[in-house]
DNA sequence: ACTTAAACGAGACGGTACGTCCTGTCTTAAT
DNA sequence: ATTAAGACAGGACGTACCGTCTCGTTTAAGT
């Protein structure tokens, strides 16, 4: 069933998803769609789950963290571009905007960890005294993932290895001491 | 029309707001809104841009970068966490994932006016030599804005003056000479 | 829509018949039936009306009342036991046993005009002083359509020509003078 | 499982009447009951036979043949409109009319003994020659059966006392010899 | 002032999908 | 080994809207 949404998602226009065409496509009825989610946003994002694996390795440390953050970025930057990975990013983003219940479990179970992981090699600069004492990590996350995840959404410019690199400089240039 | 679709946008979870519905309220036969725009996020978009006056008025220039920007940034978060903007912006959001001409629209008309104002002010920071020469305004512009924007999508935290003063100092420290 | 009715109930089983099946044959979408009835055996109803024309005639009146009434219950047996009478009436009849509604349509349409037809042969025969007096009409017209209408739903034996003429007897036999 | 039928077609409308229904209500899983009917028409009518308690006592024969016919009459006619009986009834004639299978058990189990039970009055009657010669004793009990069948189906009348014994008159009238 | 045509409100229409209910079959857990 | 419980694929229900299509009815402009 969340093959099936998968496949459905890169292949029509989210409005076009339904409940039925997922249940065809996966030779389900409908009533077993119904029985394990209260609704289809709850079918996207566990589909969406499942892709991501849940995979939240740490970001690397090569003890260079610019280098570490601009390689992060521009991964994130080219993967957001993906026609797959759009797709289903909007479509995730749809159902976080109308539905409360999926914004908070996308928060939980996606947002939060990716973000730890970010934070995390931040943090180990912060201990090892590269980072000005008053920074805080969260916000100085928001500025790296941010105004890429801005571009993405509004499609404002290039979301390339130029533009992810732009913003580690100016991000980190306000944090390093 | 624009006036019944901001008064239903407001009223009505964005999945529930039907065209039907939008005439009704306007009592207005369904026909004289298709004769006028093609979707109804079309209708949801101009109901956008009449309510924002299209008044894109520049930053006060104080002479004092950080406290126009912080006051910039301060009043764009407020905005965004009053219930009727944040139901608009959401509407506005899902239609522009969903529908490249409105999201066109949304980039000439809404994002880039507004965005040209807070680099109008960087400008003149720049031109005055308080910026670092290297700096790309554009990213920078990106760097205070994306932030915000992306704790109102995700409800990742706080939407407060304190966070709205955090994004200026790291984007600021970040691009002063 | 009525006609795609008739065509389905001598068609599919009635149980079988369904509000979808009718729509789509008659090329119409479901929502204009449930528009204009308020449910299946209203529109099946209907559909007999519209078959039976509604032309309730009078029995003739050759004179003769044994050969009149022998020749309106053997035209009545023979036209039961016609594949797509016999397919109308279990589906109206499903409907009279199942909803008031139906039941009352049906009385005032169709069986009041019918027997009225057959009481007012009697009428005319009572008014000629062939009958006794004490003979309730009404109850005369069941004695000869009940008997009828009991084979037809049990199936509990042959609805010839002979059987109508016995009935014919037994109840005339009773009335006359 | 058949006491829950039971309760449950004098509980609701049989078109409500669901195998799922039954099941719950006699704590019984529905494959238990697909296991011994085929089909929910079966079930009712087993339900009704149980019912009916296969009792199909002979008429008395007080020798007074009218006052017998009257009072088994007037008997039949109250029965058929106690709200119970009626439902069931109800049930079981929608199940005849949809299925062969139903209708043959109905006429094999039920009819059959019922009507055997009149004729035999008729027919002791018949041997002490009180009826005409030429008379058919099947087509008789029908011609007194049948008009209240008819009024009990189509509601087009009283079921009462003075009912059951206009039958007798026209029916016996035209038997005796 | 009188005509004429565009725009309008109303809402019926053929459709699509909704979320629910039930069917008859199949599977599981417990007795 | 049989059962209650209930998941399952399927299909119909009756409802809500979609976007299109007539219908008269205003409403203005051009005569």
């Amino acid at each position: 069933m969340l093959d099936a949404t998968a496949a459905l998602i890169e292949e029509v226009p989210y409005a076009r998803l339904t409940v039925e065409a997922i249940a065809a496509r996966a030779g389900v009825g409908k009533q077993t769609i119904y029985r394990w989610w209260p609704s289809r946003g709850a079918v996207v994002f566990d589909a969406l789950l499942e892709r991501s694996g849940g995979g939240d390795a740490a970001l690397p440390d090569t003890g260079d963290l610019r280098a570490d953050l601009s390689s992060f970025l521009r991964a994130s930057a080219r993967e957001m571009t993906a026609p797959s990975t759009d797709a289903f990013l909007r479509a995730v983003t749809v159902e976080i905007l109308q539905d409360e219940a999926v914004a908070l479990q996308y928060r939980q179970r996606l947002l939060t960890p990716q973000r730890a992981a970010v934070r995390q090699r931040l943090a180990t600069a912060y201990d090892a005294g590269l980072l000005r004492d008053d920074v805080d990590l969260d916000v100085l996350v928001e500025c790296l993932v941010g105004p890429v995840a801005g571009r993405w959404l509004l499609g404002s410019g290039a979301l390339d290895d130029a533009y992810a690199d732009a913003v580690v400089d100016v991000a980190l240039r306000g944090a390093i001491r």
